[in-house]
DNA sequence: ACGCCATTATTAAACGCTTAAGAGGGCGAC
DNA sequence: GTCGCCCTCTTAAGCGTTTAATAATGGCGT
């Protein structure tokens, strides 16, 4: 290509045209007193005309802003895919950060000890003002990187004690019980979760709800696997579950993947949805209308806490130390894989 | 916060401890010559001790690169979700990037208006050194936009004419066509296709073969309907197909959610898969193997492909003006949806 | 001993912007 | 008439790098 570089215009360049300095012309294109009316509307006039935009290098340097922030994903690839929960997220993100001017940096790593190594890099490089932090471990290797370095963030997940970090969260614990609440109305006595990570956080607010929930209907210890939300482990935890005696006749999952799962070992063995088995998924996406039966799932706005995740981190990002955001709990979201059990 | 940001080292600080000037402290951490091995030594030790990382804003600014690359999905919000593509490939794209010490801006948009218009900033503001453009349409607004600026981009998709865009992409036709073959070799006659938009590039072509690929056979005209990929455009597409009379025996899609979608007709239609009829999907993503029966699909590497675009368009942005580059055909992963068609 | 060259290091300009500090002019108050 | 003040604009330093140009050093051949 050899090719000279198309010259982007710079603020010399108004200036010039415009036959002032290039101080005046940085006054007037960031709206700061000091500039005539006239003057201002002059030099904007030719800032319109030939296009100019700020250099976003020179901003940072000088202003020391990098404008933009970072998601640092440590998930396996593979498992990415399928997940519909983060490109809705991030769709949200965008929809808040695209009107501030800020742009996404996206990470996508292995594990907790790569994220690291990426945020220390792409702090150190001043590449981002602040990051989004998913994913949330009860113990996690990221809080006290992030403390150490003072990297303003934003939590996806519950707030923290011995972190003032803010947080974007929804009650994982009312959804749970609202799900075990509706089972038991249909008629339920036997109740058991698939739940997802044990070292994520979500995960023990969840199964913690979901036994107390279970108990409080004076319905005895409820069956709780733990999986890493694949569908492997979706077959594996539903196979043991329906293979004892005593099975239950409904289980709560943590996403919809293993719901969907669920949906096929119960065909395999036999066993009737939702006439001998009710299933709940617990996250709403497409998928859920995409099996039959169409399966009962808690159902949230992940759009909208994109968007709220960002305006939190914009805040903090500009020194205003927002509190930490609740934003709508999950609502049942009632399809054909729930129904009273066998009498 | 009111906080003083933790101050993060320069080459200056190396410099004074070094004990030499910027200058060579520049040259040393570049592994330029015009250092001798001990003062470089020195330099790079120091460097390590105190953890510094080159600023990136100044990089640029000084180097005019900004090490980093865009891509700018335009697709409404809520396709974004279900649809695997996007994650693995984004996955693939960073595997190549982050080697190279280049990060990656998303910007997730509605349409190609918007998307020209986000092209267009980060390009002004200097944000990005290329782009990665996928999705591409037939007549598609982007390509005279990214010329007209110059941008170095590499096109997810065919190699165009003019434009001389390295393109990376993989044989639609001949997957096309390897579908139909293989749905002949089962003994079907009646084949129809479900296509993605219209106005996409890659649909036109594989349509085309598919239509090339039935006649070639003496098939006789096939039928083809075309839907913006989503769930519902499925399900029509497939209740008008089944509802005709003469009805296909074997229909192929263009992603997986719409043969899943077929799979859910085709239920409630009471007509059997694949005994009454065989269902390719286009995308081989997890969903295929989630669904009951599992859908036989066209499978191939999309993070692969992430890797090999992300190779290309670092290889333009440096000016070695890389050729197009064709990946690994997709292969016909046979499942449960295909078998011989009713006698 | 001298000039010449290669090697190693320094200097300073440049990248495009922000911003504190200063300069000039007009105007009202005394 | 003069002082002081406000408003408008200019100057110049600084952000952290890169890099061309320059300077200092030492070794070698003659």
């Amino acid at each position: 290509m050899g090719d000279d570089a198309v010259k982007r215009p710079t603020i010399a360049e108004i200036a010039a045209r415009a036959g002032v300095s290039i101080g005046a012309v940085s006054y007037a294109l960031n709206g700061r007193p000091g500039v005539s009316a006239k003057t201002r509307k002059l030099i904007l006039d030719i800032a319109d005309e030939i296009g100019w935009r700020p250099n976003a290098a020179a901003r940072s340097l000088s202003g020391s802003r990098a404008h933009s922030v970072g998601l640092v994903i440590a998930r396996p690839a593979d498992t990415l895919g399928v997940e519909p929960f983060f490109m809705r997220f991030i769709a949200g993100l965008e929809r808040e950060l695209s009107g501030r001017r800020t742009a996404l940096l996206l990470q996508v790593v292995e594990d907790h000890r790569a994220a690291i190594e990426a945020m220390r890099l792409c702090w150190a490089e001043r590449r981002v003002d602040g990051m989004v932090v998913t994913d949330l471990w009860t113990d996690d290797a990221r809080l006290p990187v992030l403390a150490e370095l003072r990297i303003p963030a934003v939590l996806v997940g519950r707030p923290r004690a011995g972190t003032d970090l803010p947080a974007v969260w929804t009650d994982d614990a009312a959804a749970a019980v609202a799900a075990v609440d509706y089972l038991v109305a249909l008629g339920h006595r036997r109740i058991a979760r698939v739940a997802g990570l044990p070292a994520l956080e979500h995960t023990q607010v969840r199964v913690a709800a979901f036994r107390r929930a279970v108990a409080g209907h004076g319905l005895g210890e409820p069956r709780v696997l733990e999986t890493d939300y694949t569908w492997e482990e979706g077959v594996r935890a539903t196979r043991t579950l329906l293979s004892g005696r005593d099975r239950p006749t409904a289980i709560t999952y943590d996403n919809d993947v293993m719901a969907t799962a669920a949906l096929n070992v119960a065909q395999e063995m036999g066993i009737a949805v939702p006439g001998e088995l009710s299933i709940v998924a617990g996250d709403d996406s497409q998928l859920c209308v995409m099996v039959r039966p169409a399966l009962t799932a808690l159902s949230w706005d992940i759009q909208a806490y994109g968007v709220h995740t960002a305006r939190v981190l914009m805040d903090r990002i500009d020194g205003r130390s927002p509190g930490s955001l609740q934003v709508a709990t999950a609502t049942l979201a009632v399809r054909s894989s729930t129904a009273a059990p066998p009498a």
